[in-house]
RNA sequence: GGAGGAUUCGCCUAGUGGCCGAGGGCGCACGCUUGGAAAGCGUGUAUAGGGCAACCUAUCGGGGGUUCAAAUCCCCCAUCCUCCGCCA
């Protein structure tokens, strides 16, 4: 949620937002009238009220055909009270949902337009040359019997697998191992819930209402989390922190649902794309004023993480119009994936800057005692995507794959063999 | 699933219709006292919105109602605790 102050003081730069987004400029109007009128419904209201306290404890103190006068007026007074109370609440409503379908206001920094005028700003290693016709991950992952598609198609259907074997542990070393890093880096270890009530969801930036990416279970009115951001973002909702123990950094593990709609025929062999994967997550609370620096630091543990896997990778900056409702700025790292012959991304980091944190009620105290909205950052970690890279990257000729270096005590093998 | 109890300012607690945004204690901050500290004394100590100064308004788990007036009365919901049942 932007903040309803600043864009009285600056509309301009929500305008200039959403021209980088490439979406509705006229909100800011829009916002800028409704708040006018849902501030002047209020103070005539408030003004009612406050007369009619007074009145209140006049009536009190008088008594016999006083007090019946007063009582009358007291009597109409309290139905315009609550006449103005009415209107005040029906905009303030309107208003609310407005704001709610607005973007965080983009970093001047990033990149103008949509999804593929991102800019590259790194690029990492160079792809491997092949001495022979590369497997992709689907046949590595049968033939090492690591990844069963067909029985997880059988026992949920499309998108969904098991990871079996080596697949296994495969998965459980990364993450273990992005773990390790996190807590050696000070983060607090967290395994996260993966439901949660649609206000947490709401808060960090998703329409529980129109979302088609979410998995909900009406009955319970509770929603399946697509990343851990989503539980960690909730944490610390409604709460006041201590500035001394700013930054706060998380590192959740959980698993992570997405419907995928929309995405029909869109990566659907194999375990890039699907309904449900594993995913350690940084998740960071610090001032608004630190964010971009912080920012920067996740970037620099997701690249320390993917050097320890060894593929080739570049650093994108996302375009204002694919940053998503909640980013103000967003760096992907895309792996190398041989057998596509392109960068796929791997982790993605955000700094929503006070957006999410807005929307929970997340603050902090300052110097003054005041309290400020912080701001929020998230960036992966490892996914179960990873293990598409790592296998089809240190692949060898007989289908069986190198565990990288780093790896191997997590995982405890060096060298992944075929089991036929 | 059933029955009962609870939910007030960081924590503990007072408060059963107007004098309660709300008293006390603890904690915390500042000051006095002291060679220094503790104790003691004094002052302050929620959040949001509006004017942005005095001040005004809202908020006593959430929502609705009764009333001129609700922390206080009524209804619904949520959470926690206890007991019973059910499952393992």
């Amino acid at each position: 949620m932007i903040d309803l102050r600043t864009l009285r003081e600056d509309p301009d730069r929500l305008r200039a937002s959403q021209r980088a987004r490439g979406e509705d400029e006229s909100v800011v109007d829009s916002l800028l009238d409704l708040d006018e009128r849902r501030r002047s419904a209020l103070a005539s209201f408030e003004s009612l009220r406050a007369e009619q306290k007074s009145l209140g404890k006049s009536v009190s103190k008088a008594s016999g055909e006083e007090k019946q006068a007063l009582l009358d007026r007291a009597k109409e007074l309290a139905a315009q009270v609550k006449a103005a109370e009415a209107e005040a609440e029906k905009l303030g409503a309107e208003l609310d949902e407005l704001l709610q379908t607005v973007p965080n206001i983009v970093d001047p920094e990033a990149p103008h337009g949509g999804e593929d005028d991102y800019v590259v700003l790194e690029t990492v290693g160079t792809p491997r040359e092949f001495d022979f016709e590369p497997r992709d991950h689907v046949e590595l992952g049968e033939l090492l019997g690591a990844i069963d598609l067909d029985r997880g198609a059988k026992v949920s259907g499309a998108r969904f697998y098991f990871l079996r074997g080596v697949g296994a542990r495969l998965q459980l070393g990364l993450l273990n191992m992005a773990m390790q890093q996190a807590i050696e880096a000070g983060f607090v270890p967290m395994i996260t819930p993966v439901l949660v009530k649609p206000e947490t969801m709401q808060g960090t930036g998703f329409h529980v209402a129109h979302d088609k990416e979410i998995y909900r279970l009406p009955e319970d009115d509770l929603y399946l989390v697509g990343t851990s951001e989503v539980s960690l973002a909730g944490y610390h909702a409604d709460e006041i922190l201590d500035a001394k123990d700013l930054p706060l950094r998380y590192a959740g593990w959980s698993s992570c649902f997405r419907r995928e709609a929309g995405s029909y025929g869109k990566d659907t062999r194999g375990i890039i794309r699907v309904h449900q994967f594993d995913k350690v997550e940084m998740f960071s609370y610090c001032r608004p004023e630190d964010s971009r620096e912080e920012h920067l630091r996740l970037l620099n543990w997701e690249k320390e993480m993917l050097a320890k896997i060894e593929i080739p990778y570049r650093i994108i900056d996302t375009a204002a119009g694919d940053l998503g409702m909640s980013a103000a700025r967003k760096f992907d790292c895309e792996g190398w994936i041989p057998t596509q012959g392109r960068y796929r991304e791997l982790t993605s980091t955000s700094n929503c800057t006070e957006f999410q944190a807005r929307r929970l009620s997340v603050r902090y105290r300052d110097k003054d005692g005041r309290p400020q909205t912080a701001a929020t950052l998230n960036g992966t970690l490892a996914t179960t995507r990873w293990i598409v890279a790592i296998l089809e990257n240190h692949q060898q000729k007989d289908g069986s794959v190198v565990v990288p270096k780093a790896l191997r005590p997590y995982v405890g093998l060096d060298v992944l063999e075929p089991v036929k």
